[in-house]
RNA sequence: GGGGACGUAGUUCAGUUGGUUAGAACGCUGCCCUGUCACGGCAGAGGCCGCGGGUUCGAGUCCCGUCGUCCCCGCCA
């Protein structure tokens, strides 16, 4: 291989084949580095040596493909290059072969500037040679075969389950593919073989995983793909420690695979202090926890900023970000988003120079030092009273627009500012254990409650009792593993028994003619023997980008979707013929 | 569905207040060069300024629309 010798492998006659990474014409002298997945080595063809190898060597263009036979020849001192692991050595040619020519590619791999995503996308064969996404899939490679090994070892199977599935409109939209003997009838591309996984616990393979594509029809960011790839795992009697071990266990293998190590167990935060001290369910705790610093305020004061006296009043820090400038915190405003009515008071000097004492306290209670820069997030004056069904919670609603506004601005404030004061340092992994959600979430759209994580996820044994008197007050057993401020994954205890799962369908405002036609072979299924199960799934293309310090998944996907969900290298999706729609009953209303 | 940024040579970008022939670097072509390694030197080719309208004596520059890429909100059990 291209990276493989070294100065002990001098005076071996080697054969090296790759593409010509670039090539540096002397006259009689000629270099070409040769690159393959490992490393480049300098050819050198002279034309003194031999003199027909040079001419047609002469020949030789970016990206060619070539071999190469020659020696391996030490170099001398002066001519040592000490950024490549091969520059002590080079191959001195004595045979060249062009295997195949190339075009003038749009961009080489060798540049040093990045083509813009459309061309990398479109040319994905060519972007994909360069050293970076080499690197990544390769990085991709290792950590899912450490996780297949970690798990295997542990006793789970692999198991596969269908890709084409039946839909359950609920959740994420579903991919469908049309059935051609069974014409106006569809499968769905499975969100997650969460059905096919119980069903195997089920089925009596008490340990289950698989590394495995799922789909949903959604729009997307720089952290969601349509098609993505998950850790999928599911056990039989666990307690949620026993899948959090089994996670801490393959992240351990994963992440030593790339060269970190990682301290377990996790620490575990309750939902309800993520929100009260973060303002979301999946905090980055390389940043400051808020500050609720409503009482350095006396009564006049909160009057006179025209702050809610009975909602939370937080201070978001950022150490060492120091004092805005004017245009910074103009800047600022826009970033800020504004849940219920919450306000922001970006500019903390002002307060401190009217409210010196309230300010004082402040930097006192949130331990902001000099340098640092706070941030105050409130609630208006007239919002606070209201009468919404999750009104009993411990985070009341209005509360919770107070917590999630601040939440925001602080992942902002983060994003802006903590990677250029070194807050974000890199192989700071802080792993999360997020416990306890609620079951329900109210749809304020649809006049309902909905399941939170999934309609199978258990509810806390002693929360039973409220399912139909108070939702809002039923725990789940669900948990969200968290690195960072990225959610990697999300799992839950189930439901086992078809009673409580018949329940929880009634509960989410479900007929029984409904639950029976979407799920009565699961509810059937769980008749016959149901073990005690749970799981969890994990993003593989998320843990993989942390790891490679990516900012999108697209970096460590091979072939990645747009933000328009459209593959440009094969230009997908296309419209079909005729032909096929009339195979499979579908007539197209609006062509495009 | 909504908001924002960007679109100029093969590529990455610059292009002033709307004003003469649209520039640079890399890449490409040719010539020169025996120790380069982001080689160097000389010469050269390469442009529907995304597309369509409009304003103007005059548009890469201003306006409207449209397409594409990216980021965000909604959405993502």
């Amino acid at each position: 291989m291209c990276g493989a010798l070294r100065a002990s492998d001098a005076g071996k006659k080697v054969i090296l084949m790759g593409w010509v990474n670039r090539r540096r014409d002397l006259g009689a002298l000629i270099f070409v580095d040769v690159r393959d997945r490992s490393g480049v080595t300098q050819v050198v063809f002279s034309g003194e040596r031999n003199s027909a190898v040079h001419e047609k060597a002469e020949l030789l263009r970016n990206e060619f493909v070539i071999a190469v036979i020659g020696t391996v020849k030490l170099r001398d001192a002066d001519t040592i290059n000490k950024n490549i692991p091969t520059g002590e050595i080079e191959l001195v040619a004595d045979e060249l072969r062009i295997l195949n020519e190339a075009k003038h590619p749009p961009f080489l791999p060798s540049d040093t500037s990045l083509a813009n995503e459309e061309m990398r996308l479109k040319y994905r064969y060519i972007d994909l040679r360069r050293d970076a996404m080499q690197f990544n899939i390769e990085l991709r490679h290792k950590v899912a075969l450490a996780i297949r090994d970690y798990l295997a070892s542990q006793g789970f199977f692999e198991i596969e389950t269908p890709f084409m599935t039946r839909s359950t409109p609920e959740g994420a939209r579903d991919y469908l593919v049309p059935s051609r003997v069974q014409p106006g009838a569809f499968y769905a591309l499975p969100q997650s073989p969460q059905l096919f996984k119980q069903i195997l616990m089920i089925s009596g393979f008490d340990k289950y995983f698989q590394i495995v594509r799922c789909f949903r029809d959604e729009d997307l960011r720089a952290d969601r793909q349509p098609e993505f790839t998950q850790i999928d795992l599911e056990m039989s009697y666990p307690q949620p420690e026993r899948v959090w071990e089994t996670v801490e266990g393959f992240l351990t293998a994963a992440f030593k695979a790339a060269g970190h190590d990682i301290k377990t167990p996790f620490t575990r935060m309750d939902f309800d202090d993520a929100i009260r001290q973060y303002g979301i369910d999946k905090p980055d705790l390389r940043l400051p926890a808020f500050t609720e610093v409503r009482d350095c305020f006396s009564p006049a004061d909160l009057e006179q900023l025209a702050i809610n006296k009975d909602l939370p009043v937080i201070a978001v820090r950022m150490p060492g970000v120091g004092e805005l400038s004017r245009k910074e915190r103009d800047d600022l405003k826009p970033m800020f988003i504004s849940k219920g009515g919450a306000r922001i008071f970006e500019d903390f000097k002002r307060i401190e120079n009217k409210f010196a004492e309230a300010g004082a306290k402040i930097r006192q209670k949130s331990g902001a030092g000099p340098d640092d820069l706070i941030v105050l997030v409130v609630g208006s004056a007239q919002s606070g009273k209201d009468d919404h069904p999750a009104q009993k919670r411990k985070v009341t609603p209005a509360e919770l627009a107070i917590y999630a506004s601040a939440g925001l601005m602080r992942v902002a404030l983060g994003q802006k500012y903590a990677a250029k004061h070194g807050l974000f340092k890199r192989g700071d992994f802080r792993f999360l254990w997020v416990t306890n959600f609620p079951m329900f979430e109210y749809d304020e759209g649809d006049k309902r409650w909905v399941a939170a994580h999934h309609p199978f996820t258990s509810p806390h044994d002693e929360d039973m009792d409220k399912l139909e008197s108070d939702p809002a007050m039923v725990r789940a057993l669900a948990y969200d593993v968290v690195l960072n401020g990225t959610e990697l994954g999300s799992g839950s205890i189930r439901i086992h028994r078809q009673d409580i799962q018949r329940k929880i369908f009634h509960a989410l405002g479900m007929t029984e003619e409904e639950a029976k036609s979407r799920f009565g072979f699961f509810l059937e299924a769980l008749e016959y023997g149901t073990p005690p199960h749970g799981g969890i799934a994990l993003g593989l293309d998320r843990i993989v980008m942390i790891l490679a310090g990516a900012d999108s998944l697209r970096e460590v996907i091979p072939f990645p979707k747009t933000a328009a969900a459209k593959d440009l290298m094969v230009d997908a999706p296309t419209p079909v013929t005729d032909a096929q729609l009339r195979d499979l009953g579908i007539a197209v209303a609006k062509k495009p």
